[in-house]
DNA sequence: AACTGCGATGGAACAACGTTCCAGAGGAGC
DNA sequence: GCTCCTCTGGAACGTTGTTCCATCGCAGTT
């Protein structure tokens, strides 16, 4: 444990330098060679406290999430508090895209009992059964992070130039050209996709899950 | 359209072939070299009919997910049909991993229409003003791939030589072992996690989701 | 029937990546 | 002062996606 340079290598170092070239360059930014630059050093030496980009990648996310976590509100009925938690990850995957395609691909790592506890805890209060506690509290968590992921994703996936408001422009416009019978109900609703909140939808979806269980487990 | 080879090279063919490599060997495994060798050409052939790898990936995906609701059935209610829907793509996911990645990250591709077609036809069916169509649909769909995928992802992380029960078994005693008053849920639901069924588990979501929308919106 | 144009081919080459290797630096403990 | 062992960082390796280009062979024109 002895400090060589004035601040010598670290697992946690290295995983917050990660964070900030993941921020700024996106997924794609994150080398092994632009991270040995940024913290003054070779390749080689980050492998001595990281085991592969994999483990880098997990550590940072598993790092993300937590933050995101730890600002969870202890008031409010048990519809609120999940609404909270959910809207909590929500903003967390918008401002890290990256940490996206970690929490729908290599889910259930670390960081994840984490959340399920986050969520369990209100699916309980909220007068859901025992028995079904573990499918309850897992559609909800896989909603979460499912929607948020893709959310993500479509946010970045604009090319540079274009916004956010061109995009879904073009899409609805694309959408709306579509022929009449084979695409009766899309073509439809090209305008209501024009002007949508990403945030409110995925309150909706919130919403149609707290009603569904809500319908199935009626309190006394 | 001249035939070079008895069979000519084709966006088609490529496609195909690629499908087939990454049944077999996973994401990793499609590499443009392994592709050129099982297509007796050389790797810069292949970039005449595809842009890059992106794009084949891409377009590898409609395939299946094309090929996936076209068993979709016209009887039963809407419920049912939601139901025959969703785990058609569930099932598509489940024999080709790979197309987990994409869903939750490209998303709303050229094959995303066709999902959000079938999904949203169900939708109207069910009653739901024509004001919502568009966020309960989108909801509907960002459930279904999201949780598809990170079906797919679990069942793929199990390191070759542990089956599914024994990581489910190993993780379940994980979360058993955590401490009484941090984790006051989490603890409570590994029997549940051990032996609990994919697919009853991804229809459990579909039926909160079903019975959150008939709360919302009830029939006259 | 010979020529030409162009869509299509496939092998070589390039830059960049993740990862491994290893010679050596520099405190800690005897 | 010697030795050990953790930790460093630069060089090197194999593989990947992608580009480049010389060349092939049918379609249409002469």
């Amino acid at each position: 444990m002895a400090p060589r340079r004035s601040e010598s290598l670290s697992r946690e170092r290295i995983v917050a330098a990660a964070i900030e070239v993941l921020d700024a360059a996106g997924e794609g930014g994150l080398t092994f060679r632009v991270l040995s630059e940024r913290l003054a050093t070779g390749p080689g030496a980050i492998y001595w406290h990281v085991a592969n980009k994999g483990e880098l990648l997990g550590a940072a996310t598993d790092a993300v999430v937590l933050a995101a976590l730890e600002e969870e509100p202890a008031s409010g009925s048990p519809q609120d508090r999940v609404r909270a938690v959910a809207l909590g990850l929500f903003d967390a995957v918008d401002d890290h895209p990256w940490i996206a395609a970690q929490l729908s691909a290599g889910a259930w790592q670390a960081g994840t009992p984490r959340i399920v506890e986050a969520v369990g805890r209100q699916v309980r209060a909220l007068g859901v059964p025992q028995r079904d506690w573990f499918v309850t509290t897992t559609v909800l968590v896989q909603y979460v992070l499912g929607a948020a992921a893709q959310n993500a994703a479509n946010a970045q996936a604009a090319r540079p130039g274009t916004s956010r408001e061109e995009m879904l422009d073009a899409m609805a416009t694309r959408w709306e050209e579509l022929g009449p019978d084979e695409w009766s109900f899309t073509r439809t609703i090209g305008d209501q996709m024009r002007d949508h909140d990403d945030r409110e939808q995925f309150l909706a979806g919130i919403d149609i899950a707290l009603a569904g269980i809500a319908a199935l487990y009626p309190p006394p």
